[in-house]
DNA sequence: AGCACGCCGACT
DNA sequence: GTCGGCGTGCTC
């Protein structure tokens, strides 16, 4: 019993807040435990109990909390409040970022008179009248005798329906709409009703749809994937976490049914990650297909309430032994966790960017899994480096399996040289002669075709060719896509949308058009040069209007052409496709970072998977302008280890991760001359602490402006060698000598550990 | 980050 | 005369 809550609230500063307990409310308050406090003049707050003491704080005075919104149980576990700590020390966020991250807004009721937001969804039911209270059986006969045959039948239907004629002692529940469903007029069962035979009452139900299909027991393993999951197990027994380094198609997924159905019967949990663009419901109905009810899913598009929902059904008695999720699914609770899989494991997108806590879902799962005593399988076609060269530093195990599932290997790409067939006048638009013939050639044998375009929209840019303008942004530092089907230009950053000029501003001149090809345009394209073929197109904005139907389309043969971006790089194999298309590899090949390479090899690799098997003739043919670059010759499985090795070697000399340890300083301000002001301080005031080899820029990023902030990094690269603990001090004693000195008014300071 | 307080321009 | 623009300062 204390008198005083130590706790997190939602906003973004760096610190904790005390506030005072009455005495009426002091055996509920505890680590974990909602409560809803006062904050400032008129706001109302749901923070997390950090921890209780009796201490009373100095220098201010405490004020009272206004409740406590868990009476139950705390809705955060010890384990998740430890790997909060470890987000905010990891990633230099305020703990209210994180719990702004994790908690769905359901359980966070801010500002509400109340306290209270969340209601668990209810529906009616109806069960037989008490005073009908039956000895052994119910007879129906008995109670209506020949007459009111309608009524008669409908009793007997709710006595199928609940089971109730078989086992009278406890019959299911039913809806009373799914009652009503039987009957002509709704005025039979509210007679029945009436008349205390069936009575009416209400019960949560909750909002996800219970399960209803046939279970079946994981399939038989391979030799090939019983070796793996040996292999796994093996690592297990001495290490934390294992790299499952499986090509597509390998009979991955079998792979982890095993392994969660082996956790499930130990009673302990899994949680399943994927990036958040391949959750798919291929996936998601395969598993559900083995584990039924004991799993859901959770992502950043589940409506707010289902979330809030599964979160506390996580703190309950009857948790979900397996949750399939995206990034932000590691912050649920789990009191048993004994395996987590992060798939894809080298995708960018398991990284959070923009609001804090810019944390990776991949390396956070594996910290998670450290405080429950649990293990990480890490899954990939194409790890990243960080996690290969921690495989191969014996920090993690690794399992390699180099034979597809069914004996298939991945055709060599086809090559085409984009810049030579422009000389020679041979391009059709952005098709290459050896493109548009093997399209051709598919399509007669009845086979399919995907192509990979990196840009939605159709043209890149919108110019004027007399002189060279470029329309852009009015609030981004980033120059508009023209949409043809919304006869727009967009910026993709912020998504406002601009007509496009009749004439000019620069010039004047009057024939503004379009440049460079999105995947609208692709499509417009092929529609035009293959009028007979179905062609469909798989992006951001397609996807919008069905992104289930695009892609089933495609995989029953309803669709023989697919363009599209990244999206179309995850999910299922399509057996049919004979060609795949990479048509600007460039666009992918030429980030300006030391990251290039690697993403540009995943990305091909990924798309290239996405072919049927060499033996059916299938091809996957690659357009670029620089046809000799080293990355083009090691497509394949086997020159990995060597592309790797090779990439290692050039980051070890420039000193790059996982040689050195990276951290942007990121400052923002609507106001170009203070925020320019703010990190030129900065920079010198990192130079000093750190010493000046150590601290980079400050410099412009790419994009100087998203939605009218103006931005600037400074890049801090300190030795691998130098601990986390120091550079994070000597980060925030910048941060806050900043902040004291008042060289930040309007500039806002934030940190990105780990950038991309 | 919010949200209130505070001090200057164009409206009934 | 006041409605409201957004600059700056504080939040246990």
């Amino acid at each position: 019993m204390s008198k005083y809550a130590e706790v997190i609230l939602p906003v973004p500063l760096n610190r904790y807040f005390t506030y005072s307990i009455p005495c009426s409310l002091e055996h509920l308050v505890m680590p974990g435990v909602r409560l809803y406090v006062p904050f400032g003049k008129t706001r109302r707050l749901t923070a997390i109990t950090v921890k209780t003491h009796d201490e009373k704080p100095s220098g201010y005075s405490v004020r009272e909390i206004l409740g406590v919104l868990d009476e139950v149980h705390p809705s955060l576990l010890p384990q998740q409040m430890k790997l909060f700590r470890w987000i905010s020390d990891y990633c230099l966020c305020s703990p209210g970022d994180v719990m702004k991250a994790a908690l769905p807004s359901g359980l966070r009721p801010d500002n509400s008179p109340s306290g209270h937001s969340f209601k668990p969804k209810t529906e009616l039911f109806v069960r037989p009248g008490h005073n009908l209270i039956i000895k052994g059986r119910i007879d129906p006969d008995s109670l209506f005798g020949n007459r009111a045959k309608a009524r008669k039948e409908l009793f007997c239907k709710y006595l199928e329906l609940s089971g109730a004629d078989i086992n009278p002692e406890s019959p299911g529940q039913v809806s009373r709409q799914s009652l009503a469903a039987f009957c002509k007029s709704p005025s039979v069962l509210q007679a029945l009703i009436d008349e205390g035979i069936l009575e009416c009452y209400e019960a949560e139900t909750g909002r996800l749809k219970p399960f209803t299909g046939k279970k079946r027991s994981p399939h038989a393993l391979s030799q090939v994937q019983q070796e793996a999951i040996d292999g796994i197990r093996n690592s297990f027994a001495s290490r934390n976490v294992c790299l499952l380094h499986g090509i597509t198609s390998c009979g991955k997924t079998e792979i982890y049914i095993h392994l969660i159905k082996e956790q499930i019967d130990k009673g302990r949990q899994v949680l399943y990650l994927l990036p958040e663009i391949a959750l798919t419901t291929q996936i998601m109905l395969r598993l559900q297909s083995v584990f039924g009810d004991d799993m859901t899913v959770y992502h950043s598009r589940c409506p707010d309430n289902v979330r809030a929902e599964i979160w506390n059904r996580q703190t309950g008695p009857e948790p979900y032994k397996l949750v399939l999720g995206a990034r932000s699914a590691v912050m649920l609770p789990f009191s048993n966790l004994g395996l987590v899989i992060v798939d894809e494991e080298h995708e960018p997108s398991f990284k959070q960017e923009d609001p804090a806590p810019r944390y990776h879902g991949r390396n956070t799962a594996i910290i998670l899994a450290d405080i429950c005593h649990a293990k990480t399988l890490l899954g990939s076609a194409t790890p990243s480096f960080e996690s290969y060269f921690n495989a191969l530093a014996g920090k993690y195990g690794m399992v390699t399996v180099s034979r597809r599932f069914r004996e298939t290997t991945l055709p060599a790409p086809l090559i085409v040289d984009v810049a030579e067939m422009k000389r020679k006048k041979y391009m059709n638009g952005i098709l290459s002669p050896q493109l548009n013939e093997k399209i051709s050639e598919a399509l007669g044998n009845g086979k399919q075709v995907i192509l990979f375009q990196n840009r939605r929209g159709y043209s890149q840019t919108v110019e004027c060719p007399d002189c060279g303008w470029v329309q852009k942004c009015d609030r981004c530092d980033v120059s508009l896509t023209f949409h043809k089907d919304s006869g727009m230009a967009v910026c993709h950053y912020c998504g406002r949308r601009y007509r496009i000029p009749v004439s000019c501003p620069s010039c004047g001149g009057k024939s503004i058009r379009g440049r460079g090809y999105g995947t609208e345009r692709i499509e417009e394209t092929i529609k035009d040069l293959f009028p007979k073929a179905r062609t469909a197109r798989l992006d951001l904005d397609s996807a919008k209007t069905g992104y289930e139907t695009i892609l089933s389309d495609f995989q029953n043969g309803r669709t023989d052409i697919l363009v599209g971006t990244q999206m179309i790089s995850k999910g299922l194999d399509f057996e049919n496709v004979s060609v795949v298309g990479i048509l600007q590899a460039d666009s992918i090949m030429s980030y300006p970072d030391f990251r290039a390479t690697e993403r540009a090899y995943q990305l091909i690799m990924q798309v290239a998977g996405r072919a049927g098997r060499k033996e059916s003739g299938a091809v996957v043919v690659i357009q670029t302008r620089q046809p000799e670059a080293r990355i083009l010759k090691m497509l394949s499985f086997g020159d990995w280890k060597s592309y790797f090795t090779e990439q290692m070697t050039e980051r070890r000399l420039f000193n790059y991760p996982p040689y050195s340890r990276l951290v942007s300083v990121i400052l923002k301000s609507t106001s170009i001359d203070r925020v320019e002001k703010a990190s030129v301080a900065m920079a010198e005031k990192l130079s000093g602490l750190f010493g000046r080899e150590t601290v980079l820029g400050p410099d412009a990023p790419q994009i100087s402006r998203i939605q009218s902030r103006h931005i600037r990094t400074i890049l801090v690269k300190n030795p691998i060698e130098t601990p986390v603990r120091y550079t994070r001090a000597l980060l925030l004693q910048a941060a806050r000598e900043m902040e004291e000195e008042e060289r930040l008014n309007g500039v806002t300071l934030s940190f990105d550990a780990d950038p991309q």
